[in-house]
DNA sequence: TATTGTGAATTTTTTCACAGCC
DNA sequence: GGCTGTGAAAAAATTCACAATA
């Protein structure tokens, strides 16, 4: 948490989403945008996307718009996806194998390097041409693929034990999908996805619409 | 969005979370908790639990702290979590298949009544006791099976066909797992979850800490 | 004329601090 | 003495509105 830190957090988890419509207005060959056409797209508006490009420097043209290609460039540099990323999955279930299959990651340049598991029955078994790792090996297979992320797809009952090896590995960001709020120190980076808080979010606001 | 409408968004997510916890204690045996320490488990602080509870009442003993069964039965309760609800998940897809087998749903009364998709080859199929329907019959299954919140794991290109066909069934509440911005009116809440956005957040931090 | 970049105003969220109650 | 509930203060995020410029 240093130079950067400026920018507000909430611009850091809306830029990924312009990124994804700019790569699509790109490949459908459109060389320019709006502030306002980009975020009706991505589901925001013109003077917030204004205001969060603002953050990355002057990048648009007064008058004209940005420079599709031009502000993925920039957008890519600024978040460090300018070049391939490698990430292990901890906990073979059936998420963390889901994930392990699902498209999505590859062609952002992320690359899981390694999935790994306690159950002895799927350790030594391949997926998608990767060698189910044991848990055990966790400090040697981070250090052996150079991971970057580690996603946490474990019961519960095993992430903060999981979470602390990571991070004393010396990784600084997680993705934790186990249902349970890791404790870490605060220069390590977390984001949680909690599927059935999701479903329960939903929950409340169908009392209020339906 | 009517009555209910003050509680801040920010207080919805939480609420979750909490009771998570409280139903841990419950478990233990414990029978009353401080602002302090609940919000110490659920990754929070004091002040900010009791602001967020504040909204629901006063639910608390000063001097005392929260009866943790009280408070669950609460906080379920304003979430409409005291009674089951009925899921339908579009997309048997790797995603699709490992939600429908994800055991955190129906611990929280969430039930997945149907699953459904496009492709003929697995329309038929049985996956946890569940034929795979074809979403030719999409309203009528909702219908039939009186489904409440609907799980979109289709391919990005279907995911806003699908959504307009559920919005037209009266369902108001999606959880969105396909890399698109869904345009529905505003009466519509669509929780998002991006998987590639969310490892693309974390690699702007990793460049902040690395 | 069209559209950006940005200070200022507004709204939302978080934090503080303390009165009120057990 | 300990802990909640909350109004007030502070901080963060969003929206506005307009000068700057292609």
């Amino acid at each position: 948490m240093k130079k950067k830190k400026m920018v507000p957090a909430v611009t850091i988890t809306r830029l990924p989403v312009y990124l994804r419509y700019l790569n699509e207005l790109a490949r459908k060959g459109i060389p320019v945008i709006s502030s306002h056409d980009l975020a009706e797209l991505a589901g925001g508006n013109g003077p917030q996307l204004r205001k969060d490009l603002s953050f990355l420097g002057e990048l648009g043209t007064r008058g004209v718009g940005y420079d599709v290609k031009e502000l993925a460039h920039q957008i890519s540099k600024f978040m460090g996806l300018d070049r391939e990323q490698s990430v292990a999955i901890i906990g073979a279930g059936k998420l963390g194998t889901a994930l392990l299959r699902y498209k999505g990651f590859a062609e952002k340049g992320f690359k899981i390097r390694a999935i790994l598991d306690t159950d002895l029955q799927k350790v030594g078994k391949k997926i998608n041409d990767l060698l189910i790792n044991d848990v055990e090996n966790l400090e040697r297979v981070i250090k052996e693929e150079k991971i970057e992320i580690c996603i946490i797809t474990t019961p519960a009952s095993e992430a903060q034990k999981v979470a602390d090896r990571i991070v004393s590995c010396g990784i600084s960001t997680i993705l934790n999908f186990a249902p349970v709020s890791l404790k870490v120190s605060d220069e390590i980076v977390v984001r949680q996805i909690d599927l059935s808080v999701e479903l329960q979010i939903l929950s409340f606001y169908k009392t209020l619409t339906g």
